[in-house]
RNA sequence: GCCCCCGUAGCUCAGGGGAUAGAGCAAAGGAUUCCUAAUCCUUGCGCCGCAGGUUCGAUUCCUGCCGGGGGCACCA
C-alpha cells in the first residue's frame, strides 16, 4: 500500500515537472510516506512538498496542491486526498482497498509480508561462534535469537542467507582449557596439583575429566606433558562443542556451516594471508613481534598478528577468516557480536580494508549485555569462578518460546533485563502468552466453526457488505501494515519491530474479540460469521508468520 | 584518558526530521448466563538527562557536559 502511494506522488511529481507547473529538481527525492499518529492526517501522509520547497521557491501548501492536481488514481485507491498542515499531503484509502489486502493476506498465506527487497544478495551472517571452551551462558542466547530471527527476516526479505557459527578450536585458550581438564585429570588420579592461575574453574572441568578418565583410562599420565594437554583440549572442546550444538538445536538455531579456525592453520590460510600481508606492506617487524599497519585504516593503533614468541594472534586468524569469507562471494559479510567486543571492530575492518576488499560489505552487530534477575533481583554470574546461569538452565527453566521472545523484545542496542520469574509467569505481564493465545484463541474459534460446518474459508464478492465496522477495517489496516514493519526490520535489521508489531495486533484482536455482543465471530448469520471467519483467519496467518521468525510456537490450545 | 551503548510516564521500553510523544506493567475502578478471563473497558501518568547548534520544523541529526553500563594487552 506504502509503495503503491509512493509511486503515485513520484508520478505527479515527474507529470507535473513536464507540464511546467513545478521548477526542474535535480532529482526527485525519495517520497517518504508516514502513517499519521492520527486518523484525522489520514491513513498516510507525505512531506514531500516540505522537503522539495526551498528549491521550487514556493509555498509548501501551493506544491502540494500542485502535486495533488497532478496524482493519476487510476485504481481509484483513494477516496480523498488533501493538503494539510505546514504542508503535509493526507491520504485516505478508499475502504473497498482495504478489503484487497485480507485477500492478500490468505492467498499468499506463509508468504504474506516477504517482498525482494533483497534482490537475491547473499548474505552471510556470523554469530554466537562461543568459543568451545565452556556452555553457552545468555548472553550467548540473546546473540543467537538476534542472529537466527535477523537470518530469517532477510530470507523473507528475498535476501540469500547463510548462517556461520566460527569455532575458535585453536589457539591460547584451547590450549588453557587443556590444561584445566589435564589438572582435573590428575587430581583424580591423587595428585595434589592445582589449576594454573588463568584455568578454567567450572565444574564442568571436572566432569570433562572425569568422563576421559573413564574413556582412555590412566594413559594420559604416560604420555609427555604438551602430548596429554593436547588429547585433553581436543576431548574438551568435541564435548563442549557438541554440548554447544544439542543447546542451539534446542533453542532452535541452526546454521548451515561450521567452521573451524584450526582449518586455517592446516589449509596454511593464515600462513598464506600472512605472507600476502608482507607483500604488501601491512605488516612490519617491531621488538621481535610482527603488526599490521590497522592505524593506516583508522584502528587508533596497530596490532600484533605473530608474537615475539612466534605464535600467532587470534587477529591472524580473524584477517585469514575475513578473507575467506569475501573470497566466498558473499554481497553482504555481517558479523553479531556481544558488545564487549566492540573494541575489535575497527581491526578487522581495517584488515579488510587493507586486503583490498570493500568494507562497505563487512558489518558488526553488537548486542548488548543480558542482566539477568530473579523476580527484580540480580543474580551474580562470575564467568571466572565458573558460576553462571547457562543458556541450558534458561531454557528448562522458563521455556524456548519465552526466552526467545523476550530477547527479541528489545534492540540489540539495549541491555536487556531478563526476569526469570517474570519470563514463567502465565499472565499479562508476560508479553509471550499474550500474542500466542491470539492464535490459540483464533484456532479454537475455528474449530467451534468447523463443528458448525464451516468448514471451507474462502473469500466471497459479499463480504464487502459484512466486514464494515471501523473495529474491523482498523484490524485490516494493521494487517496491511505487517510486510512494512518486516521490510523495515530487514532494512534497520531491527528484529525488535516483530514482537512489537504483533503485540499490536494482539492488542487490537483481543479487543474486537472482547466485545462480543457486537462482534461474535461465529453467530447465527450464517454470511455474516463466515466474512468473520475469513478475517479472524487472516489475523491467525499473520500471527504464525510472525512468530514463526521469531522461532516461538503458536499454539493452537493454549 | 580514549572508544561503544543507554538516558522518554512510578517501572520496563517503542518512537529511523514532521502535525496533539505512545505501549505494557504497576495504581484505582469496572466487565464473564457468551467462540478460552493467559482477556477486555475506564481513569490518571511526561522540563523526551542538561546546554548549545543545524533546520521552515529536533524526542529524533551534530557538538559539549552530566548520570548509568560495558570495553580499552605481544588476551579473545
Amino acid at each position: 500500500m506504502k509503495d503503491k502511494l509512493s509511486l503515485l506522488v513520484q508520478h505527479a511529481i515527474t507529470s507535473a515537472l513536464t507540464a511546467g507547473h513545478l521548477h526542474s529538481l535535480e532529482a526527485i527525492p525519495p517520497i517518504v510516506m508516514d502513517i499519521p499518529k492520527i486518523s484525522a492526517h489520514g491513513d498516510y501522509s507525505t512531506n514531500i512538498a516540505m522537503t522539495i520547497a526551498a528549491s521550487q521557491k514556493k509555498a509548501p501548501r501551493d506544491i502540494a496542491g500542485i502535486i495533488i492536481d497532478h496524482i493519476e488514481d487510476s485504481d481509484r485507491l483513494l477516496s480523498k486526498v488533501e493538503v494539510a498542515g505546514a504542508g503535509f499531503i493526507n491520504f485516505f484509502i478508499a475502504q473497498s482497498k482495504w478489503y484487497e489486502v485480507l485477500k492478500a493476506v490468505h492467498d499468499k498465506d506463509k508468504a504474506y509480508g516477504t517482498s525482494q527487497l533483497g534482490l537475491g544478495k547473499c548474505v552471510q551472517i556470523e554469530f554466537v561462534s562461543a568459543n568451545p571452551t565452556g556452555p553457552l551462558h545468555v548472553g550467548h542466547g540473546r546473540c543467537a535469537a538476534v542472529g537466527e530471527t535477523l537470518s530469517a527476516i532477510f530470507k523473507a526479505a528475498g535476501y540469500d542467507v547463510e548462517k556461520e557459527y566460527y569455532v575458535n578450536d585453536s589457539g591460547r585458550q584451547i590450549r588453557t582449557l587443556g590444561e584445566s581438564v589435564f589438572v582435573r585429570y590428575q587430581q583424580l588420579l591423587g595428585k595434589t596439583i592445582d589449576l594454573p592461575k588463568d584455568g578454567y574453574q567450572g565444574a564442568y572441568i571436572k566432569d570433562l575429566a572425569r568422563m576421559l578418565l573413564d574413556q582412555e583410562g590412566q594413559r594420559l599420565m604416560d604420555l609427555p606433558e604438551d602430548e596429554a594437554v593436547a588429547v585433553c583440549a581436543r576431548f574438551a572442546a568435541e564435548k563442549i562443542l557438541a554440548e554447544i550444538r544439542e543447546d542451539l538445536v534446542a533453542f532452535g538455531i541452526s546454521f548451515d556451516n561450521w567452521f573451524s579456525e584450526q582449518s586455517l592453520y592446516d589449509s596454511g590460510a593464515v600462513q598464506a594471508v600472512m605472507i600476502q600481508c608482507k607483500d604488501q606492506a601491512n605488516v612490519y617487524e617491531h621488538e621481535g613481534a610482527l603488526w599490521f599497519r590497522t592505524k593506516d585504516f583508522g584502528d587508533e593503533k596497530d596490532r600484533v598478528v605473530v608474537r615475539a614468541n612466534g605464535l600467532t594472534t587470534y587477529f591472524a586468524s580473524d584477517i585469514a577468516y575475513h578473507k575467506d569469507k569475501f573470497e566466498r562471494g558473499f554481497d553482504r559479510v555481517l558479523d553479531i557480536w556481544g558488545a564487549d567486543h566492540h573494541g575489535y571492530i575497527p581491526r578487522v575492518a581495517a584488515s579488510i580494508q587493507a586486503l583490498g576488499y570493500d568494507a562497505d560489505r563487512f558489518q558488526v552487530l553488537l548486542v548488548q549485555m543480558v542482566n539477568l534477575l530473579r523476580g527484580g533481583k540480580p543474580v551474580t554470574m562470575s564467568t571466572r569462578a565458573g558460576e553462571f546461569v547457562t543458556l541450558r538452565e534458561v531454557i528448562d527453566e522458563v521455556g524456548r518460546d519465552a526466552a526467545r521472545f523476550l530477547f527479541l523484545l528489545r534492540h540489540y542496542e539495549s541491555p536487556l533485563d531478563f526476569d526469570l520469574e517474570l519470563a514463567k509467569k502465565e499472565s499479562n505481564e508476560n508479553p509471550v502468552y499474550y500474542v500466542q493465545y491470539v492464535h490459540a484463541r483464533i484456532s479454537n474459534i475455528l474449530r467451534k466453526a468447523e463443528e458448525r460446518g464451516y468448514t471451507n474459508i474462502s473469500w466471497d464478492e459479499d463480504f464487502p457488505e459484512l466486514i464494515n465496522l471501523s473495529a474491523e477495517i482498523e484490524l485490516i489496516k494493521l494487517m496491511a501494515r505487517y510486510p512494512e514493519i518486516l521490510g523495515q526490520s530487514a532494512l534497520l535489521m531491527e528484529p525488535h519491530r516483530i514482537p512489537f508489531y504483533l503485540k499490536e495486533l494482539a492488542g487490537a484482536f483481543h479487543a474486537y474479540y472482547h466485545d462480543r455482543n457486537k462482534h461474535k465471530v461465529v453467530s447465527d448469520d450464517a454470511r455474516l460469521s463466515a466474512a468473520r471467519l475469513y478475517l479472524v483467519s487472516a489475523i491467525r496467518i499473520i500471527i504464525r508468520n510472525g512468530l514463526a521468525l521469531m522461532g516461538v510456537s503458536a499454539p493452537e490450545t493454549m
